[in-house]
DNA sequence: CATCGGGTTCAACGGTCGTTGAACCGTACA
DNA sequence: TGTACGGTTCAACGACCGTTGAACCCGATG
């Protein structure tokens, strides 16, 4: 059986909550792989960005807390899936155009910066 | 005569850092101010807001630097405006969501943090 | 000249962020 | 029983954020 962690009720969650939950390049690319993964095991969402055990767990929670993703648990193993639908309800567009987004190139950091 | 301040060429500009410009309750009501009213004097851009001015000139800032909005000087006094077509170029949609949600009805305060 | 208006800059503050390492927890398995 | 695995929690750190108030700048206007 599926058991609940502690998640936002979407209707609590503001707009520039959400995007600050986004607004993170580890957590964007955690977001990419959940998205091309579906519901999965939490260790493959960061399996490739060389974050530490901890560093993840928080980046999950803030995820999590963003109302971005749901977890839960299934036997001895974490799950962690898109709230999608549920975005989607709440931020109509918002997470299709992040996730479609996600692939910019990046920019290049060895121009110095402005100002 | 327009005379340009210091702004980024979008292509330096990743997602996770415009998204971050977009995550403020402040310069969200910005964003769609500017939307609404084109390019305007900054003083409007703020007005209803309640910010002091180097606090305004704060936000103004962030939301340059993220790529978000242009500002000029004309004659004596400056203007700003959204660079929405370049946004739409670099990251397609996302302005165009992110406006769309703006108003979106804030969540209730009142009731209790999760965790 | 002085002064006003619209903005910027600066230092300072309290709070939060991203990251680390170590300790801990629970389940599974030897 | 022990021990390994997958995660969480905690304290700590340096960095950055949002906000304030005071000082400053500069063009326009008296």
């Amino acid at each position: 059986m599926t058991r609940d962690q502690l998640h936002p009720d979407l209707d609590q969650i503001s707009m520039a909550q959400v995007l600050h939950g986004f607004a993170d390049p580890a957590r964007l690319h955690m977001v990419k792989t959940m998205y091309e993964l579906g519901e999965c095991q939490c260790s493959l969402v960061y399996a490739d960005l060389g974050l530490s055990k901890s560093n993840a767990s928080h980046h999950f929670r803030v995820l999590r807390e963003s109302g971005i993703l749901r977890r839960s648990q299934r036997g001895s193993q974490q799950y962690a899936a898109l709230r999608a639908e549920e975005l989607e309800q709440r931020f109509p567009g918002l997470l299709a155009s992040v996730l479609s987004n996600i692939d910019v190139a990046e920019p290049d950091r060895s121009a110095p910066r402005t100002q």
